[in-house]
DNA sequence: GATGAATGAGCTTTCATTCAT
DNA sequence: AATGAATGAAAGCTCATTCAT
């Protein structure tokens, strides 16, 4: 088996760290915690992070052109803006489900931790690549006449919170149902809220 | 001027820390930095809250058990569900921007800092004052016929996750315009997500 | 016995701090060396002294308040330079060899660990009170007739670095003999080094 | 382009060094820091020398035979006492304002870090060459009847003890003029203090 | 000889909490 | 109730040194 190369070891880290961070929260995830995690020295993790805080904003971006990548995949595929809705939906549940800890981590660790993330990440600068995705599904839904023509930051809003609260609650374990079973009801709900009048 | 009873000073050190902890963040605020905002020392802290943890449980009550009030008078008076969802909307942004620790405590240490709330407030224990009067809105709504019949989590996660999106950007100084200026669209948003098909 | 003020424990603090440091080195002594050496707790140095740097500083200003005032005594005495010479060697030998840590702590670490002492202590501002001293010395011996003019750099250069080289000699255990029999050797030198042609 | 002999190699590491060491002090100097300005890897600098203790000593024996060295051509030439005095002084400045490391490593290197030097440079074992010239030329002063007979300590401290602390003022920026415009001053100062009383 | 990833002990510093007064 | 000095465990991070390649 080959060895793996560096960028595939600092990959490896963040998918650990990501893993840690959002399970157990930034705070009460410690460096030795990762390492031992990943059956490596402290000191050798400095090696691939100069510091915990810079290994928090590297998985933010990690992140962001994950879901960003997946995003645009939906956005290229010829489909109306309401079957678009309903893609975006059904494929972030599906990876809040099979992958958690990515949106945990953007809800838990990068919506909450300010402190951390203030230096390198002011505004939108790490999820750009995500936030493009909405950003553009929503300006060529109102080109086309689909979507109505509103303040783009109440649409994004909608999109991001609701989805974020839905995930939210389950990770809480409150929801009584498994996620995808809200894809239909809240593909439905977004799309209400933000059609055009003449749909 | 007389002294001030125990419970008074146990919300005086309720607030001061709300205003710290959601500012700076859990983590970042120290016993100390709350004492010393109170003129009061670190001991004698420790003889209205046993612990920083228990602080910040009894802190989520108290901002659950205020908004809950608020939302209660609403639910209270006769108007129409979709006048309910605007009157929610508008008071729901007036405190976040009037005293915006409030809603940024819920989202930023709240929902974020599971570790901390873990014992104790399992579910919505801690919450559940607040996400009552959500039910109760949405159950008379539909009783009335006034809003569509659906899962309740799926209009709860619209209504919370909406709200605490738009909310956390403002914070994040993201959103061109004040607060207020959302409040039609997005009521109107939330309204159309909701409203029964007769409507 | 009464309790230590606050004060005095930082003085005590100091005290231990400058044994270790001029005996062990700057790096070579921890901060938990000298907590134990004051059957102190880590945690509660801090209470005194913000940071290791931040001690060593104080410690070099304390030495120099010290050590000025004892040069003070003499520049106030009523004798001739010839005579205040003699006394500035006698009594810094004295210390050097009664209380050696003062000495060394000044040759050894605020000489030597530029990095240490880069904020907070350029010039000489963290050793002023004794070069004033110094100063004044000179000055007046100019002024009277006693000393050649020459650039007070000169001087003070030859004063303190011979003094240094014999304590710096006497430390490394070179010397043959106890550093008091050096005393009108060199006390001699320096007088025949500054002395007016006129005398 | 001849490759370097291992020899060679190691004083290109010793020069890197030294003038890290000088510069930016001891500890404050990692093997990285010395391996990255020589474009050399961390693993092959211990094949040169097998530890940073070990190299701080090479270094010092290296200024002392290079020292010496220009001492010696000195102490060769068919000069007064007084006139070498004036040549020491000269040389020292000149090397100090020139090759400024070597005097610098001497002074916070060499004579503060004990525990470094501890074993292995005791007593003067690692500066002899330097500290041999000095006495040579202050026993022909002597016998020759140009220098006043005393403990040799007491000249050696005057002389080193001086020069280093003009030097210290000078790396401290501390004096209004360069160190040359020093020499004839100090020269003489030293020459007052160590001359024979006949002359 | 040369590389640089890996090790791990140890450093400075922080901070929730306690407790003598 | 009130004080704030004291505790000590634990954190993030550094770095001399080793070693597989």
């Amino acid at each position: 088996m080959a060895r793996p190369t560096k960028e595939q070891k600092r990959e490896n880290i963040m998918l650990e760290a990501l893993k840690l961070f959002s399970k157990e929260g930034f705070y009460a995830t410690t460096i030795p915690d990762i390492a031992k995690a990943l059956n490596m020295s402290v000191g050798n993790m400095y090696n691939y992070f100069k510091s915990k805080d810079i290994l928090a904003k590297e998985i933010i971006k990690y992140i962001s052109a994950y879901l960003g990548k997946e995003l645009r995949k939906i956005n290229e595929s010829d489909i109306s803006a309401k079957e678009k809705i309903h893609a975006f939906v059904k494929i972030y549940f599906e990876i809040a489900q099979n992958e958690p800890e990515m949106i945990e981590y953007f809800l838990r660790v990068y919506l909450s931790n300010r402190e951390v993330f203030k230096d390198g990440c002011e505004g939108m600068i790490c999820v750009s690549d995500f936030v493009t995705e909405i950003m553009i599904f929503f300006e060529e839904g109102v080109e086309k006449g689909e979507l109505r023509n509103q303040d783009f930051f109440s649409a994004f809003g909608l999109f991001m919170g609701y989805l974020g609260g839905m995930v939210f609650l389950f990770g809480e374990k409150i929801l009584p149902n498994e996620l995808d079973s809200y894809v239909d009801d809240i593909a439905n709900n977004i799309y209400q809220a933000l059609k055009s009048d003449e749909n």
